[in-house]
DNA sequence: CAACCCACCTGACTGC
DNA sequence: TGCAGTCAGGTGGGTT
């Protein structure tokens, strides 16, 4: 999935379009994605007006006026996107692209939900249910917000036999570090992924947390990292794949030790590391 | 509880 | 050209 930096990208992508604009339509290709799709209440959406695009985690809220103040939930799951078509105010909407799931058709212009293996989502909120759903009520902190730094990533760790890379994994604990900023977060503090959380110092855990927040900032700087079906709201590619230092590039040579990278695999999923520089 | 493993789904790529 | 195997950004649920 996109991780933090990509929804990020997406959600800075896709509020000139959608902030300020009313909806002419919601329309669904299926009725759910990786959970069923409310469809009958995201119906309330038409007519309404985009009044922000805002993020929680992975996830996006778009926001709409009314006296209920409806948000639609997006999460892009692995391979999901939002694509924006511009067209002319009295044109007949476009044919459903391959794997288009749910559009929204605006005056000018139509937003498609496009993820080829469905582990998104979409749901329905409001401003006032918002905190209590069951999709955003479990999320831990915010890396890139107040209270994130290496006194909190101390406090969860102790006591924890978890591996450091599930602990930032943890969306529980720390939302929006996946797989591709674990892996590089861990190089960057010189921290081994496979270390056990409960045995991080001190100095280890305000490492951890500057090194976090340098890669999540780097990545959404650089418009996240572009791979496979992965691209941002308007089609434009991410350019943090270049900066990565361990991510998919086991064999070849440490940027800071000149030791080998080392790809190995837990619960199937890869981690990169460097065995001459992190501990 | 924590830790672990798996499923969910499609497409791209590799090697035979 | 085809087919089998592997891998890919996430996350909830089930089992130890």
């Amino acid at each position: 999935m996109p991780e933090l930096p990509e929804v990020e990208t997406v959600r800075a992508g896709a509020e000139p379009h959608l902030v300020g604009r009313r909806v002419a339509e919601i329309e669904f290709a299926r009725a759910d994605l990786r959970w069923p799709i409310p469809i009958d209440e995201l119906g309330r959406l038409r007519g309404r007006t985009c009044t922000a695009v805002a993020r929680r985690s992975k996830y996006l809220l778009l926001c709409f006026d009314g006296p209920e103040r409806p948000i639609a939930v997006v999460h892009l799951g692995m391979s999901g996107r939002l694509a924006v078509d511009l067209h002319a105010r009295r044109a007949a909407p476009p044919p459903w692209k391959k794997h288009e799931h749910w559009r929204m058709r605006f005056q000018d212009r139509l937003v498609r939900y496009v993820d080829p293996r469905r582990f998104g989502a979409l749901g329905f909120a409001t401003a006032a249910g918002l905190a209590a759903h069951p999709w955003l009520a479990p999320l831990g902190q915010e890396p890139l917000e107040p209270g994130f730094d290496g006194a909190f990533l101390h406090r969860i760790s102790r006591k924890k036999k978890c591996s450091v890379k599930s602990l930032l994994m943890d969306a529980r604990l720390v939302v929006g570090v996946g797989n591709i900023y674990a892996s590089e977060s861990c190089w960057l503090a010189r921290v081994r992924p496979r270390r056990a959380a409960g045995s991080l110092r001190v100095a280890d855990c305000d490492a951890l947390a500057a090194a976090v927040q340098h890669v999540l900032r780097a990545a959404i700087a650089s418009g996240g990292t572009s791979f496979r079906d992965f691209v941002g709201v308007d089609e434009g590619a991410g350019y943090f794949a270049r900066e990565l230092q361990v991510y998919e590039r086991s064999g070849e040579t440490c940027r800071r030790c000149g030791a080998t990278i080392r790809r190995t695999v837990d619960v199937g999923r890869s981690t990169y590391w460097c065995a001459g520089c992190q501990r």
